[in-house]
RNA sequence: CGGGGCGUAGCUCAGCCUGGUAGAGCGCUUGCUUUGGGAGCAAGAAGUCGUCGGUUCGAAUCCGGCCGCCCCGACCA
C-alpha cells in the first residue's frame, strides 16, 4: 500500500490549489453543485441534512433567547428600499427587480413579459425594510416592545463572481429583527446575538472565531454599528461567519417605527437586526477539512456513524446484515447532544468495498464502523475515524459503551486543531514594513495581524488596493493596550485584526 | 461593465489549421472472477458536434449573426 496511501481522494490538494480543493470537496462529498441559473447553487441531500442540523440547534438558541419565528414577503416594493439612504446606495447594485406579471406567447413562438407593474419590486436582499413597514404597524405604545422575531428565508443578491456556498446570487439565512424601548435595550440584543452564534461556531461548528465590530467601511448599509464574528479558514483567510446590526433609530425613522413611552412621549424605536447564512457550509469545509475531502464536526454531521457491511460471499450476507441492523438499532437509541438521538447509516449498497469506504470518508462521516465474518466470530468492529485516520479493532460492546465519548473526543479534538491552526497563523506586528511582509509573502505568510491603527478610511483603501488586506473586526479586549498607528504615528486605543478575506 | 478563452456522449476532452461514414478516457449497463482502503477481463448502450444562416456535390471542420458558460480586473453574508 505504499504508494497507494500517497494518493489523495481530492485533487488538487489544498497546497497545490486551494480554491480548486474547495471545489472538489464540494463534488466529492455531494454537498451541492452549480445550477443551470447562473450564480444559484442546488444544495443537494448531505449538504441540505448539514444545513438543517444547522438550523435546528440555531432556532432552538433564538427561542430560548426568547425569539420567535414569523415569514415576511420575498418581494419589496421598491419604495420602501429607497427609505433608508444608506441602505439603498449599499443594495441597488445588487438587486434583482421584477418588471412584469404576465407571459404572452409571441408571434415568435416565444414567452415575452406582457404586463408592466405600476411599482417594480425587488426581490429581497434583505427585509429590513418591509419588516419594518410591519412593525410600524405593530408598534404604538412602549408595552408593545420588544418585538423578537426571527424568519428562515432564502435572499437574492446579484453577485458578479460566485462560489458555492460562499458567494451566490440567491442563498439561505436566517434575519432576527428586532426593535427596543431603549437605546441600552437593543444595544445588549446585538450583543447577545453575537454570543448566540459565536457559541454556535465554537460549539458546533468547532469553529474558532474572534467577536469584535466592523470599521465604518465594512459595516452593514444603515447600520449604527456591525458586530461580526470571524474565522480563520485553512489558507489564512479571514471568513465572516455572522453578523449582527445596532441598527440605532435609522430604521424606525425611515419606516416610522414609534410609540409613546411610560411618560407619555412619542419616540422612534430602537432596532437590530443579525444573520448567518449557508455561507457558514462553506466556512465549515474549509475549516476542518483535508485532502481526502470533508471533515464534518459529529455535532453537526447529517450522521455521526455509517455500517458498512463487508460481505465476501453471498452466504455471509444473512448474519452479516442482521448484526449490522441490531447494531444499528443499538446505536440509534442512544441519545447524544441535546438529548439527540446519534443518527446511523447502514450502507448496504451493491458496491465494492474500497469504493465504498473511500465515499463516506469524502462524505466527512466521523465513523466508519465495518462489519465482516470474522467480526462476527470475534464479536467485534473494526472502527475508523475521520479525524485522525485511525482504524482499530474493538469489541462490538466496548463500541456501543464510548461512542458518544469518542464523539465528543472528536469534536474537541477538531475545534482544537482549528483554534491551533488559527493561533500558529496570528501575530502581533508592530512595524509597517513587518507588516507588508507578513501579508506579501503569499505561500508561507499571511494570517491575521494584530496592529495599532488609528482608522483614516484612506488608509484601509490604500492597504485593499497595495495587500488585498482589510481591517477584519476591532476586536472585543478585556484591557485593551493603547499603542501608536503602524502606518501614521498616531495614538491608537487598541489592536484591531487585519487579514485577507473571503 | 472592460479584457481573454470555450461550447463535440452523463463528465473531462481530442478531432477543426489542410471539408469526405463521430473519437478517447472516465462513468453507466450486463456477465464472469473479485471484495476487510480506490479491482480485472469481456461484451454493450449512449452524441440532431450550442444555435440560426451562408459557402460547398458534401460542413463538427470554412464565413457571419445570435445564445450560453468559464477565467482575469472595480463590489459583497
Amino acid at each position: 500500500m505504499g504508494k497507494a496511501s500517497k494518493r489523495t481522494a481530492i485533487e488538487p490538494t489544498r497546497e497545490q490549489n486551494y480554491p480548486e480543493w474547495y471545489q472538489q470537496v464540494i463534488k466529492a462529498a455531494e454537498l451541492a453543485e452549480n445550477s443551470p441559473v447562473r450564480g444559484c447553487m442546488v444544495i443537494k441531500p448531505w449538504g441540505y441534512m448539514l444545513w438543517e442540523n444547522m438550523q435546528r440547534v440555531l432556532d432552538r438558541m433564538f427561542k430560548e433567547t426568547g425569539h420567535k419565528n414569523a415569514y415576511f414577503p420575498l418581494f419589496i416594493p421598491k419604495s420602501y428600499l429607497e427609505k433608508e439612504a444608506q441602505h439603498v446606495e449599499g443594495f441597488a447594485k445588487e438587486c434583482a427587480v421584477v418588471t412584469h406579471s404576465r407571459l404572452e406567447m409571441g408571434e415568435d413562438g416565444k414567452l415575452h413579459p406582457a404586463s408592466p407593474l405600476e411599482e417594480p419590486l425587488i426581490v429581497r436582499p434583505t427585509s429590513e425594510t418591509i419588516i419594518g413597514e410591519m412593525y410600524s404597524k405593530w408598534v404604538q405604545s412602549y408595552r408593545d416592545l420588544p418585538i423578537l422575531i426571527n424568519q428562515w428565508a432564502n435572499v437574492v443578491r446579484w453577485e458578479m463572481r460566485t462560489r458555492l456556498f460562499l458567494r451566490t446570487a440567491e442563498f439561505l439565512w436566517q434575519e432576527g429583527h428586532t426593535a427596543h424601548a431603549t437605546e441600552e435595550e437593543a444595544w445588549e440584543e446585538t450583543r447577545q446575538m453575537l454570543d448566540v452564534y459565536a457559541d454556535f461556531a465554537e460549539n458546533y461548528m468547532a469553529m474558532p472565531v474572534l467577536k469584535g465590530e466592523k470599521t465604518e467601511g465594512e459595516r452593514f448599509p444603515g447600520a449604527v454599528s456591525t458586530l461580526c464574528i470571524e474565522a480563520m479558514m485553512q489558507d489564512r483567510k479571514a471568513l465572516q461567519a455572522g453578523t449582527s446590526h445596532f441598527l440605532g433609530q435609522n430604521f424606525a425613522k425611515a419606516s416610522d417605527i414609534k410609540f409613546l413611552s411610560d411618560a407619555g412621549e412619542l419616540q422612534y424605536a430602537w432596532t437590530t437586526s443579525w444573520g448567518v447564512s449557508t455561507r457558514l457550509i462553506g466556512g465549515l469545509v474549509m475549516t476542518h477539512s483535508d485532502d481526502d475531502g470533508l471533515i464534518l464536526p459529529p455535532r453537526l454531521a447529517p450522521s455521526q456513524i455509517v455500517i458498512l457491511p463487508v460481505i465476501p460471499k453471498d452466504e455471509h450476507r444473512g448474519p452479516v446484515m442482521e448484526a449490522c441492523e441490531s447494531l444499528r438499532k443499538e446505536l440509534q437509541a442512544i441519545h447524544w447532544v441535546d438529548e439527540q438521538h446519534l443518527s446511523v447509516e447502514l450502507d448496504d449498497r451493491d458496491l465494492r468495498g474500497g469504493e465504498k469506504v473511500w465515499s463516506w470518508i469524502k462524505k466527512g462521516i466521523p465513523l466508519r464502523v465495518e462489519i465482516g465474518p470474522r467480526d462476527l466470530d470475534s464479536g467485534s468492529v473494526f472502527v475508523g475515524r475521520r479525524d485522525t485516520g485511525e482504524k482499530t479493532s474493538m469489541s462490538r460492546d466496548e463500541f456501543v459503551s464510548k461512542v458518544t465519548s469518542i464523539l465528543d473526543e472528536m469534536q474537541d479534538g477538531l475545534h482544537r486543531r482549528a483554534r491551533e491552526f488559527r493561533d500558529a497563523n496570528t501575530r502581533n506586528i508592530d512595524s509597517r514594513e513587518a507588516f507588508y511582509e507578513f501579508f506579501k509573502s503569499e505561500d508561507t505568510g499571511g494570517g491575521f495581524a494584530w496592529s495599532h491603527y488609528s482608522g483614516e478610511p484612506e488608509l484601509e483603501d490604500q492597504l485593499k488596493q497595495d495587500l488585498k488586506v482589510t481591517v477584519r473586526c476591532i476586536p472585543f479586549e478585556k484591557d485593551p493596550e493603547p499603542g501608536t498607528c503602524i502606518f501614521t504615528g498616531k495614538p491608537s486605543r487598541q489592536r484591531v485584526v487585519f487579514a485577507k478575506s473571503y
